[in-house]
DNA sequence: AATGCAACCGAAAACGGTTTCGCTAGCCGT
DNA sequence: ACGGCTAGCGAAACCGTTTTCGGTTGCATT
């Protein structure tokens, strides 16, 4: 149907009209009468005419494209949402007929660089920056080259650009009351790398868990691991090995807590038993492991979608300041949360005194 | 650093020479003086200089950039391997400056005017095709247009075209042998809608392992589902409701399989000791199901970077039929595997007379 | 009948590059 | 002294749009 080969030049000669006719009819001109929009516009149907975007991009002076920064992968998948969240970003993007690129970019110097190069050069109208450090140097690098941007997460400072998260802190902090509520008093945490905010609002909401409920911070009970199965087991065996070991575990990442569930197997441990877990995701999955995974869900449906009519607004002129959305995560209960055993409750004291 | 106005004229001007000389030194022209070329090349970097991408694309008549569409969704998180796949494609591409665009396209009509749209505004110069349909719309279209492409899978004559696959019909093929040589002789198999070519490819390859093995063909044996949990274990409550139940089950997906586990978990049956289950994909996560999922892993790594390599030659001008790269998948064996139960096996015809 | 004003459309500049072509020096050989 | 050749650069066309600015019409106004 449509032939690369007709443009602007072709379809005015078409039509005994000058492109820029042609080129006001399409774009609805007032200054166009109607019998000549309409015949214009008809004959562009016609001969499939498709205005070439480069061309229009350059004129109009946009790129009228904006850029997801993907993470580099650390784990197998550790970006379980990411499918969603290009199709819920093309969705907003697809309604103005703008573009979605994907780089590959993280704080790395050279993905700085990668950064650099595609809005200097003028290939991007946008940026969506995701999984942000504490302080992070691509959101600095976005307001120094004066760029648009979204962040999917909070960095250290968030009060001046546009986000998009899900309170974590607030998730930690059901979670631990949660499981007080259910008789714990020993509580362990797994986290992660403290660079990554989120890790650290996590950790603060566990913190917040403890002290809110009057219960004392053992720093035995924080450990910190890579985001993936094998750091949560890991972490888990350290745990387990301590004179005291916690009744209660949160993690960081439903992946970090599936290592967990794996190390508390090998030691014999039932966990929703004799230990519970709690994740954080809600990944689907988590309804196949074994137990079924208790874990806080974030409500990732929309996220993407979000975040790119943030970024549209931003783009034409809107204050960034005035986006910032924080969702909830719920909990869901599945199998690997119980109550407290009775006896290692109450037993904390007389175990350690047993080691010494 | 780099600052977005300062473009070819304005460095001409600092220089003192005219746009033409500058782009032509920028681009290692021989007419230009070494000395020349050297000065034009400092002042960029001084001055942080980058070609307008829109301009530079317009101009040379190619927009340097692919696209890889995106299935839609349609269980929760049915694309595993998509951001190693998009890493991988960028990495390919990001060795020549290209860019990577995606747009969620499936067959349907509408996705197709929208990839229409995209080649021929001159936005793309090639396209990566997924999960293609037996007989799949993009495909013709992208040969109707003249637009290079890959397809990541086969379609129903794929003689015509590049592309890169795992194949599915020898990996069930040897899922079947394996549970035959662990004594089984009645095998379901759940598969998915019949449309796409990877799960007929897989039925065949379910087919051929019967028929090599010398066992006959059920067709109560074989159930078709969507390819979530739910429909696994929809279609796996089918099988065990029969009057003679299989004694293993290969899954057209892992999580298909995962559905299967659990409707097994709901009957009372233990999967790899009464009932064997085989999944398919090598999910990272099927490590942690319950029981451990045995399955036909797919080698993922590289995917993404071959359909990049690929499509790049193809634009350069190689035939696309000379790329044709079929990669085996290969059994992981955890839990779910085991052989068979001898009374079951033996009880055959038996149990079939106690329901008549 | 001259003036003013819309309504419509064409001419041309601009966006920022690439690439073809032609011009000017300088050098060589005869 | 003159033609030819090469090296090195400038001039200008071009890619396909958008958009500003004028310039013709035709009609109503005075």
């Amino acid at each position: 149907m449509s032939d690369r080969s007709v443009n602007l030049k072709a379809l005015a000669g078409h039509l005994d009209l000058t492109v820029s006719t042609v080129s006001r009819a399409l774009n609805d001109y007032p200054d166009i009468s109607r019998a000549t929009r309409e015949r214009v516009k008809h004959a562009a149907d016609a001969l499939g005419y498709r205005p070439n975007q480069n061309a229009r991009r350059l004129s109009i002076g946009t790129p009228e494209t904006v850029c997801y920064l993907i993470p580099r992968q650390h784990g197998a998948s550790s970006q379980p949402f990411i499918a969603q969240l290009l199709s819920g970003l093309g969705e907003a993007l697809n309604e103005r007929n703008w573009d979605l690129l994907v780089c590959q970019a993280d704080a790395s110097a050279g993905d700085l660089e990668t950064i650099d190069r595609l809005v200097t050069s003028g290939r991007i109208a946008g940026l969506v920056i995701s999984r942000p450090l504490k302080n992070d140097p691509r959101i600095t690098l976005a307001q120094d080259l004066g760029c648009p941007f979204v962040v999917h997460g909070r960095s250290d400072h968030c009060d001046n650009y546009a986000w998009y998260d899900v309170d974590g802190e607030d998730g930690f902090f059901t979670a631990v009351n949660h499981l007080v509520q259910m008789g714990h008093r020993r509580i362990g945490f797994i986290g992660g790398p403290l660079e990554y905010q989120f890790a650290q609002e996590r950790l603060d909401g566990y913190l917040r868990g403890l002290s809110h409920n009057a219960l004392a911070h053992d720093p035995e009970l924080v450990q910190i691991a890579e985001f993936t199965d094998e750091g949560g087991s890991a972490a888990a065996g350290l745990l387990m090995e301590q004179p005291t070991p916690p009744t209660a575990v949160v993690c960081v990442t439903d992946m970090v807590a599936l290592g967990t569930l794996e190390a508390l197997h090998a030691r014999g441990i039932k966990p929703g038993e004799q230990v519970s877990v709690i994740g954080y995701d809600g990944l689907h999955f988590g309804k196949h492991a074994n137990p079924p995974l208790t874990t806080m869900a974030q409500p990732q449906a929309h996220a993407g979608r979000r975040l790119g009519d943030m970024l549209l607004s931003i783009i034409d002129g809107a204050d960034p300041r005035s986006f910032h959305e924080l969702q909830r995560a719920h909990l869901v209960q599945r199998n690997t949360d119980g109550p407290a055993p009775v006896k290692a409750g109450q037993n904390d004291v007389s175990v350690r005194e047993d080691k010494q």
